[in-house]
DNA sequence: TCAACAAGTTACTTTATGTAACTAATTATA
DNA sequence: TATAATTAGTTACATAAAGTAACTTGTTGA
């Protein structure tokens, strides 16, 4: 193990996309800025999962924590240019699912 | 846990692509039909996770296991149709992985 | 006959994930 | 002013997945 021919970038790119919910946590934030609990409710990821994840990718800088001083303090999760330029792949995943995922018990969902 | 609100094409898609090794092993096949240990050299799996990989592939129909009958006998691998429309997808984890991955230490890779 | 190869499988260890309870700070409610 | 609720995490533990290596089966070439 350990030593592939293959490009080390693109290793690297889908290490990061291929980790368990770091695809949906960038597909859930491409709606706009989020806080904790909506990505939570929305994914349906464990807030031990989510926060380690959250930490990755804003080490990636894939994602930016913005810490709003209200009170109470509000946090909120957005995507970086970075994060952002994952935008083409996330709908090519959709486009994809749409063409070839069969799913006959459930709907049809927004584009 | 277990129950989002995103669309379950998407989220199957995803749990497929992102399943750990199931996109290099497509990628490496987007280079035409391969033996088991060709695929194991080029992208540094186990032999265990490979067969397992493989079988699930397979199961998905985005890939086929042609058995020639051969002495000895080669088995060889291949992309379906199913399997070959995943190739846009994996060329813009190339080209993102192009622009946005920084690996000073190694060199660019052939498109 | 013996070593080597190819495609798997089995057994076992290590790592990742899932689940649930717990903080700490604040806020609305009785 | 207690009391429960909310938010963003963390901690502790059970289960599932991945990594490692040895083994199997059938065949080949020396």
């Amino acid at each position: 193990m350990e030593d592939s021919s293959l490009c080390p970038r693109f290793e690297k790119a889908v290490g990061i996309i291929s980790q368990r919910w770091n695809a949906l946590i960038i597909y859930q934030l491409l709606s706009g800025p989020q806080r904790n609990h909506e990505i939570k409710d929305a994914i349906g990821i464990s807030g031990r999962l989510l926060s380690e994840r959250l930490k990755d990718l804003e080490a990636e800088d894939i994602i930016h924590r913005e810490v709003y001083a209200e009170t109470p303090v509000r946090i909120e999760y957005s995507l970086t240019d970075k994060g952002h330029s994952l935008k083409p792949l996330m709908k090519d995943i959709k486009a994809w699912a749409d063409e070839w995922i069969d799913t006959p018990t459930h709907k049809q969902c927004k584009s």
